[in-house]
DNA sequence: CCTACCGATCGGTAGG
DNA sequence: CCTACCGATCGGTAGG
């Protein structure tokens, strides 16, 4: 095995640790120590991986956008209903991967401040998201497949909105909240065409 | 005056001073030095009026409630069209006053951790507003005032999610964000009569 | 209400 | 990748 290639491993083991303990303490409640504990080194070692604590968080949101080849298909298909199918893809994916979701939303209110590091992607996060959102439903409306009255922008911000209060809600109480049902309900209702 | 009266006064400068730090800072990540130095005293001298850094949010918590003259003006209205109105007044409220909402919201996200101090708060609180809007909602279902096919229960749980992201959202961007309209407009689509 | 202190923990560095 | 360490900060206590 060389050397380059066990680094990488390494390196994959402590930014897995580092989600796990993220999403336990969000990142001004963790420490170097217990993710260095549960990658098996000490917090000493982790930082000649990684320099500092904010290069570790980068890099975790890095991997996390990395793994989302979904949001890579998103940006090539051409908006219309079948975004529409591809938000739900994710969210029922999403509902299978309770960890992600938590990290990710533990990391997301955190990133409220201003001076959170990872204030500026978020903030570009949720940007893209409202504005894909935004060209599909204007789509939409131009092919007449929107409800009389229901305006792109409001409609795409009010989902974004939606879908991340319910991930809340959800991760609060998942047997009693239905994530992907609620969404495509919302969609649905504002849909003059059948969304199946 | 009385040294009771000086001593309550105090309590509300140190709770005040808390808000503030909370809000910027979140539970976790606020000390009690911090609170301490805003409200013109020592660390020490803080824990002579509370016992403890958790007493101290408990009180932030109870005094919020307390000032919610609004909710507890919800409890007595009967389910029904008013309800929902009362809902946009609060809305209204808020956004004249971004504060509150920012400390709450901080607050309520870091609190989704199920050790965490204020979880079972939340918890009680979100369960409340859920109840709240689903016999509304069921109210309204059975005069005929809600569309057909809308189902009482996820209704409220939309309505609460879409409540709590938009928050979120207008946090991030006042500017950009209507929370008012995109909830007004949201609420118009489930029903049969005008909201004016 | 303060001064003075405690034990614990933090991110990061030195030096190997 | 470790041992050993630094300066800073934390919540809480003692004792007045």
């Amino acid at each position: 095995m060389s050397g380059y290639l066990k680094g990488r491993l390494r390196r994959e083991d402590i930014i897995a640790a580092a989600m796990d303990v993220y999403r336990e303490a969000g990142y001004h409640g963790s420490s170097l120590r217990e993710i260095a504990k549960r990658a098996n080194l000490t917090h000493a070692g982790l930082i000649y991986y990684f320099p500092s604590k904010e290069a570790l968080l980068a890099a975790v949101l890095e991997r996390r956008d990395a793994e989302d080849t979904e949001r890579e298909k998103l940006d090539t298909t051409p908006p219309g209903v079948e975004v529409l199918h591809h938000f739900l893809a994710i969210v029922e994916h999403n509902t299978r991967n309770p960890g992600v979701v938590d990290m990710y939303t533990r990391l997301a209110a955190e990133a409220v401040a201003v001076d959170h590091p990872a204030h500026a992607y978020f903030e570009r996060h949720y940007r893209m998201a409202r504005d894909n959102a935004e060209a599909t439903f204007r789509a939409l409306s131009e092919r007449g497949e929107l409800r009389t009255g229901v305006d792109p922008a409001m409609a795409a911000l009010t989902f974004i909105a939606l879908w991340d209060g319910l991930q809340v809600q959800w991760l609060t109480n998942q047997a009693e909240v239905d994530m992907l049902g609620s969404i495509r309900t919302h969609l649905q209702n504002l849909l003059t065409v059948p969304l199946d």
